[in-house]
Formats: structure tokens, sequence, C-alpha cells
DNA sequence: CCTATGTCAGCACGACTGATATTC
DNA sequence: CGAATATCAGTCGTGCTGACATAG
């Protein structure tokens, strides 16, 4: 691919990421977490995470995570902890609540787009399932630059 | 495939996507302008649009198109003229100065992703590029649901 | 009169920057 | 003391709903 073709190539990949943003953020309207609380609560759900880490990997500045992360805690869907090797940090952790309300989010979230799946051919299930780990590089090579 | 399979494809569907909406958001950072300003100007590139038609395009409601609308002419990038054919509808369109400035927001993020796709194989990009129409559809079934 | 289109007013959410503890 | 971490305060952008004017 010389230069002309993957300038059209990324705006043909913008412009579907435009309507797949917007989708997934109307996902919202008819759940109860927004779609930022949940993937704030998908960071911790393995371990316990640092404000800044889930700063980080949200792409939000570390006042917004605090924001979020408050939010949470008065919901009663993450507990916050002072890190005993650095008192500096405080670690974030999922609670029984946020880990059953995270469930639920995410089959809710994941039941419409498989309903939407459901509707295509076999070969373009095929195609996006395809592509999801070039997807996943591209975004790592976005990140690195 | 089965509905755990689809569940388990729109898992990792999701989760790509995540990212990749962080990234696209953090693209507006170094830009002029924001990425709802760009999607605007895009929808009138090729002939005037009236609000109501932005607002559909664009996945908001009439008043906050309006408000949109309202930015961009204050900016100079687009003007407002009353259809003559019915005078309810406003036809917005783009100026010389809102075609540059399209122009060049659109080189600029596509230049950015089209340097990340060169970091990827022959094969990757294919697989994307074969998985955009299959999005594609994807969408319009999220949106006909 | 009823509908369609657009605008205005007021509100809410979520991000940001800048300033401020606190700890290493 | 300087750097790192988190929080607080205040602001701004951008979406929403509800009310309203105007045209068909």
């Amino acid at each position: 691919m010389n230069e002309n073709e993957l300038t059209a190539m990324a705006g043909r990949y913008r412009e579907i990421l435009r309507h797949a943003v917007y989708l997934v953020r109307s996902l919202d309207a008819e759940g109860q977490l927004s779609t930022g609380h949940v993937s704030t609560l998908n960071m911790v759900a393995n371990a316990p995470a640092r404000v800044s880490d889930i700063a980080r990997n949200s792409g939000i500045r570390v006042p917004s995570a605090t924001e979020q992360v408050i939010k949470l805690e008065t919901a009663g869907l993450v507990e916050r902890s002072v890190d005993p090797n650095d008192a500096r940090v405080v670690l974030v952790a999922l609670t029984p609540a946020g880990r059953a309300a995270l469930a639920e989010a995410n089959a809710f979230r994941n039941g419409i787009i498989a309903k939407a799946l459901a509707a295509l051919t076999d070969a373009e299930r095929a195609a996006i399932d395809a592509a999801i780990p070039a997807i996943a590089k591209l975004n790592a090579a976005l990140s690195a630059q």
C-alpha cells in the first residue's frame, strides 16, 4: 500500500469508527451504568488498580478518574484503600455489588451487540472477528505515536 | 455461531472498540476542530444539508445540531440559508474557509491513522479493510434495533 | 387546526486546567 | 527539597428535555 491508499483506508476506518462509537455510547440510555463507569469497573475487575492506572487506561486525566471513582464509591460499587506499600497510592477494588452490577451491564451490552451480529452473514462475522486482533494492534500503534 | 459464541465475540468487539474510542478522542487534543465539528462539516461537504439531516446522521437531537451549526457559522465555516421551497427548512452549506479547514483536519487525522496502519503487516491491513463493510452493516443493524 | 422544522432556555454529565495536600 | 500521587475547585463543551415561533 502506498501513502495515498493508506490515507484512503484511514478515512474509511475513521468513518465506521465514528458510527460505532456513537452506537456504543447510545447503549447507555437503556442501561443503568454509563459506558465510562462500565469501563472503569472492567478495569478493576481482575485486580485492584491505582487511580492513575484507571486514568491512563481510560485515556482521561487523573482528576477525572478520581471523580469517576468517587461516584462509583458513593454508589457502593468500588472501595478505595491506601496502598500499604506506598501511602500516596489509592487502590480501587470492586465490591460484591460492583461485581454483580458489572456482570449485568456486560451481559446487557454484549447481548445487544450479539443480536446485531446475528443479523450478519457468517462471512461478515468472520471478517469482523478476523480483524479484531489487527485492530488491537492498530490501537497499540496509535498509542505508541 | 451459537448464542454463547456470539456473546463472546460481542465482548471482544466491545473491548477493541473501547480502546479505539479513546484514541480517536485523543486526536482532538492536537487538532483545531473537535471530532464533532469535523463530522458535521463532512456531512455538508458534498451538498447543503438540513439541520435535521445533520442531527439524524450524527445521532444527536435537533437542538444539539442547531447549536453545532451556529458555532460553525460563528467561526465562518458554514452558512445557513432558508430553503426556497420550504421556508421552515434551514440549509447548511460549507463556506470556502470551512472547506479548507475540513480538508486540513481530515488530512491531519487520516495522516495519523495512516502512519499507524503503515506499522501493520499487509495481512493485518487486509483484515481490517475486509471488515469495514461488515462493521458498517453491524452499525446499521445496531441502529435498527 | 395539526404537523414539521428549527431555535431558545435551562439543565446535567463528564472532561479539563490549576492549585493544594500528602508521601516518597 | 523535588517528584509522584491523589484530590478539590472552578470552568467549559456538548449533549439533553421542554417550551416556543414560524411555515406548510
